[in-house]
DNA sequence: AAGTCGGGGGA
DNA sequence: TCCCCAGACTT
């Protein structure tokens, strides 16, 4: 048979039996669930988009604490937005969340378009999912989503087939989230949704005895449900060799480049860049020819989602470096200011403290002293 | 339609 | 180690 049968279930029992499940089982008290304003649930939303919820939590603690609303948010520098984003990955999002507070305050007198989908979308950043999530749970109109969670609950109930990444599928996986989704209780609905995604219907290891929809699961009458949603295709990734250059001034600072807006790490500041030791020397020569050169520490690996980058970081001292330029500056490293940093950058940073700084604010230290 | 963007966590 | 995760944007 080359057509799908109707919903297995019937749209209403589909959606009674999940707010049943969602009332015992869901999860009620993360912090963005209260005060649901438009601008907390997008907050939320963009900084849920391909991160998990337990990594986003306390990003998202200091964000609002910093940001309490739109206009806060956009009367910020996108160095201060991007320094709260640093370790959070995706930066696009955080260079787009400033952007749309912007937006939202010149264009739409600093209240979010909730009323039209279209127009939530408009905004950069935000797609046709976050748009639909940000609407429903922030209003309680009717709005579909359609996440990685909604997209394997239902890809499971009903044994759709091929890599959801491609448009077929996609297309059919939307319909079916329209299919189900109701007029009343979409608040509950959708978290319900991605709440059975997260945690019962989880990618590795479904627990399909404790589901309320095991009777009527295909993927499950078939005993495949772990093999749905089909995986991406996949590709050896090529691994790219750089040399950052480290070089400091007999105060200690170290030199940054901030890196062009668009693009790999976009917007954020970075070590000059080579790629490789001939090109680093070939700038040191034209830029700071009297600049003394150590042995290069021994290379790490950074992964990338589509390649390896392997840094070999070569620290260099000078005394004075006239002309640093525009997209140049000079970092205390031990007294870091507010700016996105580039993650393996962030950490090569932090090396060069000594041990013993007064106190941390935060009581995070790995390995303490004595 | 395919490629690009990132860091963390689980298996 | 490998794979994936509350996707969106660019080409």
């Amino acid at each position: 048979m080359t057509d799908h049968p109707p919903a297995i279930l019937a749209s209403q029992a589909f959606q009674r039996r999940l707010l049943d499940w969602f009332e015992l089982h869901g999860r009620h008290d993360l912090p963005w669930q209260q005060d649901r304003t438009p601008y907390r649930v997008w907050v939320s939303e963009i900084m849920l988009q391909q991160t998990q919820v337990a990594t986003v939590i306390p990003y998202f603690e200091r964000f609002m604490a910093r940001f309490p609303d739109v206009q806060a948010l956009a009367a910020a520098s996108r160095d201060e937005v991007l320094h709260l984003w640093t370790g959070l990955g995706y930066y696009a999002r955080g260079r787009n969340l400033h952007k749309a507070a912007r937006t939202v305050v010149a264009e739409h007198g600093g209240e979010f378009p909730v009323g039209s989908l279209e127009a939530m979308a408009a905004l950069p950043g935000i797609g046709p999912s976050t748009a639909g999530a940000i609407i429903a749970q922030s209003t309680g109109w009717r709005a579909v989503i359609l996440d990685g969670n909604v997209k394997r609950v239902l890809a499971r109930l009903h044994a759709v087939e091929g890599w959801p990444g491609r448009p077929a599928v996609e297309r059919r996986l939307w319909a079916l989230a329209e299919h189900y989704t109701p007029d009343h209780r979409v608040v509950d609905f959708t978290q319900a949704m991605m709440d059975l995604g997260a945690t019962l219907c989880s990618r590795g290891r479904p627990d399909c005895v404790a589901c309320p929809f095991n009777d009527a699961c295909r993927a499950h009458a078939r005993g495949e449900q772990r093999r749905f949603p089909e995986s991406k295709p996949k590709k050896a990734i090529p691994t790219r060799h750089a040399a950052m250059l480290l070089l400091q001034d007999d105060a200690g600072r170290v030199l940054l480049e901030q890196r062009p807006a668009s693009g790999l790490w976009g917007g954020l500041w970075s070590l000059p860049q080579f790629e490789d030791e001939a090109g680093l020397l070939g700038w040191l020569d034209q830029h700071a020819p009297r600049a003394e050169l150590d042995a290069a520490w021994s290379s790490f690996t950074h992964v990338f989602s589509h390649f390896r980058l392997e840094i070999t970081p070569r620290p260099a001292r000078v005394t004075r470096l006239d002309a640093v330029g525009e997209s140049r500056r000079w970092f205390d490293p031990e007294a870091p200011d507010s700016i996105g940093l580039a993650a393996p950058v962030k950490g090569l940073l932090e090396s060069l403290r000594p041990f013993t700084l007064s106190a941390p604010e935060s009581p995070h230290s790995d390995v303490q002293e004595k």
